[in-house]
Order: C-alpha cells, then structure tokens, then sequence
DNA sequence: AAACCGGGTTCCACATAATGAAACTTCATG
DNA sequence: CATGAAGTTTCATTATGTGGAACCCGGTTT
C-alpha cells in the first residue's frame, strides 16, 4: 500500500489497528490484512515489544501504545505553530468566551492541533489530533483558500465532498467559488455546512510571503449566537492570526531576513 | 539499543529525533548516531515519506511529523480509560474549580493523559502525553501504593529520587514508608515535593480486585488554597474515581492489564 | 578561477533480516 | 476425546536492508 519497505508495512500494521477504533483482534486484522499470518504476527510482536501497540492478554486484543501519546506530545512541543498559538488562543478564547480551534492543513484533511472550550461548551466533533474534512469547514476552507495553485488542485482532487448538511459545497466548482471570495474577504465562514446549527468564522495564518502556516477559528451554535455576532469577533481573530504569525516566524525562521538581505 | 530488526531502528531514529525537542538537522543525528551515513539517511527518508517526521527542506532540518498527533488521538480515544474518564474529569474540574490531572503508569514513570485547568479547560498535547516522576507526584505515589509487589520493586529500582525540594522523598525507605501510609489511608498527598508552593491530593483507580488502572488528582497553589482545604475534596474525589473504575470494567470487563512486552 | 571543503545524496556488492507455507500448540466445544 | 478455530513457532528461501565509497553541489579559501 505505502511501500516503503519493511517499516512502511509496519506503519500500515499500526495503521490498520488505529483505524479499527478498538481493541483487535489477531483474526480480525488477519483477515483484512494484506500480509500472511505469520509476518503479520512477527509485526504485531515488533510493534508491541516497542510500545507503539499495547497487548491485553486476557483479551487478547491490540490497542495503540502509549508511546504513541508520549511522542505525539513532543511532536506538539516541537512544532513550529501550536506551542506559539497557545497563549494566544488562550486569551481569544477567554475574551471572547466562544470555542477556538487551531488547525493544519494534512494530505488534504483538516488536522487540529489546539483547541478551547467555551465555558459552556458546545458537543460537536472537535480535539486535538482529530482530522476532519478540509472543503466543509472554516479552517479548511480558509487554509485551501491561501494554498499555492499546484497544491490547492492536488488537495482539491482529494475532497470527498460528501453532503453534510443541506448547505455543504459538493463540487469543486461551486467550492472554487466560495474560495475566491474567501481570498478576498480574507476569512472565512462556515455555515453550517459540516454540522446543522454549528458556524464559525476562521482566519488564515500567513507568514509576511503568504506561505500558509495553519488555521484559527471561532465556533459558536447557532443556539446562542448568529454569525453576524460571531463576524464582529473579526478583527480581534485576525490580530491574533496575525500575531501568532509573527511569532512563529520569529522562533522557526530567524534567519529569513538575513538570508534575504545576501541573496 | 532496542533491537526489534529493522522496525525498531527506524523506531530508536524516530526516538531520536523526539529526544532532541527541537528541529534538527542531518549531521547533527549522524553525530551521535549508532548508523552510519547511508543507513541514517535512508531511515530518515523512509519516516519522512511516512509522515512520521516532517522534513523542512529550507532549513534542512527534520521535525516529528503530524502523523503522530492522528496516531495519538486515536491511541486516547481507544484506551480503556482516559475517554471514559473525560466526562467525570469535567465535572469535577467545574465543581471544584481546581486543576485536576488523570495519569497513568508507564514503565515506572507517570503519563499524564488528561488534563482540566482551572482557567484554561481543554489542553490536549501541551497536557496529554507528558511524562512525570512517580516519586514525587500524588498521581505517582498513589500509583505506586498500589502496585503488586514484584512491579513496586522493579518501579522502585527505576526512580531517580532527584531531590526536587526540601520535602522529596530521596530514598527508597522513605518514599515505602510514604506509600505504606497511603495504603492504609486510601490517597496520596503531594506536600510540595516536586514544585514549590504546589500541594495536591491524589486517588487511584482500581479495579473490584483492586487492578491498578491510572489515578487521578487535584492540583492547587499554596497562593490560593490549603492542603486541609484540598483534603475536604478527597470524598468527591474519591467518589469520581469509583465512578470511573466502576465504568471502565464494564466497558472493558474484567482485570485488564496493559502489558508492554520491553524488557 | 581553480582547488578545497563539508554537508547531503546516491550506488551497489554483500550480508542480514524478512518472508510465508506448513507444522504445531492451545483451548474451547460438540 | 475428537474437531476445529485461533494463535504461535519453525526454517529454507529470497527479498531487503546495509554501509563503504563515490559523487554532487554550494560555499569558502588560495
């Protein structure tokens, strides 16, 4: 499937019992498996003697490792947008008293990094490590909005465009639209077009030469709020989008304008 | 260092990277690398195109890649007992309006794996995935007050006893001394033996045949609050706990035990 | 401008480690 | 106690990983 030797297949292995969702079975994955018995076994072994797959002998079933959440923890830390996003998005959360999401743009699917409860807090699908669609919601869409052509087709063709909610776009067409007016209006809205009576307002994060870093937004139910109210929370969004750019850019490329000035 | 063939060394590079805490460059793995040149690279290539490290081609630098983040909250969502704990964390945190952490045990040390702050609700990965001592934390000690005596032991032998403050346990017969008091009184203190001026009152989590499955605690600042006035909280503490416990078996029967098979 | 340097990348003969069919071991069940 | 389904081990075969060496390329020195 991936390739990649004999660790990709590994890879996929670790995959497969994370898609599963739930302790596995050996016969279970054996039986959706592309690998025989035996080499399947010999990876299950390799993968829990590492602590990547943790094993219930009593049921004997697999589930994901806790070195996966250690790992993930420092993969958090040590990227460049999500620890600088923190206080920030703090602060916006609590001035606002609306629920923040950070994001990043992964393969074509929506990846959020950070999130903030509202004090009363909003059920809905949301959490850090959760991928969602890209072409249905507000960081999705702001963050395609700003993608270099190349890529912005490449993660077009990937979109499953799945209907939602009755105002969901399901074609490209309709989705190349609505981006065009999210460049110019410079964010974008979500209008319920992933979850019914859910909206948002979401920002793009820029560095100065408009590569794309990662998305922000602010979520509300339409039980409590509009997003004509939500919309007022505009400039403070984008001052923070702003700020955690700068930020950003300062802690990961130190050297940019230095390099600039020699080149 | 971890053998496991040609899986584990990816593994051992991934660690590696993760070790470091910050993005780092080709020649500076190589440096204190057990690989030679070709090998180092080729793993690197290989985590790269997997999305397990991200590679920034301007700075020439390699960071753990987001695909860790998705791994890891499927890890969380399928663990049998962060998720289910999540809602009693929830109401405790609200009720008490305390900082309140729910950790498990692995390999002697303390991960946590889910946080409420006071002030800041949600924190997913800057909270989850952490790693802590045992010795000297509430979370850890209660842990460690119910572990079957041959892991104590084993655990034992691994702790560091770094003294952190003047109240750290800094022996092993003191810290059994500590833990035989916490047997018999069902909870743990932290009397400011890992950070100046934090207390905390912690709880474990055992099963019916009293099977250690994680602890959970509330955290407070001297600046704010009272050990006395925290330890009125240990009837609702203990309560929630019980409430977990009593749901994470019958979700997941019986005694589970997660087994890592490293030696 | 030619020689040099050092980090990064590619090559390829060789050796190790992965492979998977088949045999074997449990353990539950009729 | 025979039957089978699920899990584990074996081992000859071969695919894969290995790593020394050569190469590339931008930058620096002579």
């Amino acid at each position: 499937m991936s390739g990649d030797g004999t660790v990709g297949k590994a890879l996929d292995v670790l995959e497969q019992v994370a898609a599963y969702g739930k302790p596995v079975r050996f016969a279970t994955l054996l039986a959706e498996s592309q690998f025989p018995k035996a080499t399947l076994y010999r990876f299950l072994q390799t993968l829990t003697s590492q602590g990547m797959l943790a094993y219930d002998p009593h049921h004997q079933t697999y589930t994901l490792g806790v070195r996966l959440l250690r790992l993930a923890h420092a993969a958090w830390t040590q990227s460049s947008l999500a620890p600088i996003a923190r206080p920030f998005i703090d602060r916006l959360s609590a001035e606002t008293g609306q629920t923040v999401h950070l994001a990043q743009l992964d393969h074509a699917q929506v990846l959020y990094v950070d999130k903030r409860n509202a004090a009363k807090p909003v059920e809905m699908f949301s959490a850090a490590g959760k991928v969602g669609p890209a072409y249905c919601t507000g960081v999705g869409k702001a963050m395609l909005a700003f993608l270099p052509e190349p890529e912005l087709a490449k993660a077009l063709a990937q979109q499953s465009f799945h209907r939602f909610t009755d105002n969901t776009y399901t074609t490209p067409e309709t989705l190349c639209a609505e981006l065009e007016e999210i460049r110019k209006r410079g964010y974008a809205f979500d209008r319920e077009e992933h979850e019914p009576g859910i909206v948002c307002i979401a920002q793009p994060i820029l560095t100065e030469r408009r590569r794309l870093l990662g998305a922000m937004s602010v979520t509300g139910a339409l039980s409590s709020t509009t997003l004509e109210e939500l919309e007022h929370l505009v400039p403070r969004l984008a001052r923070t989008a702003q700020a955690i750019a700068d930020e950003a850019q300062a802690w990961r490329f130190p050297d940019t304008h230095f390099q600039h000035m020699r080149a």
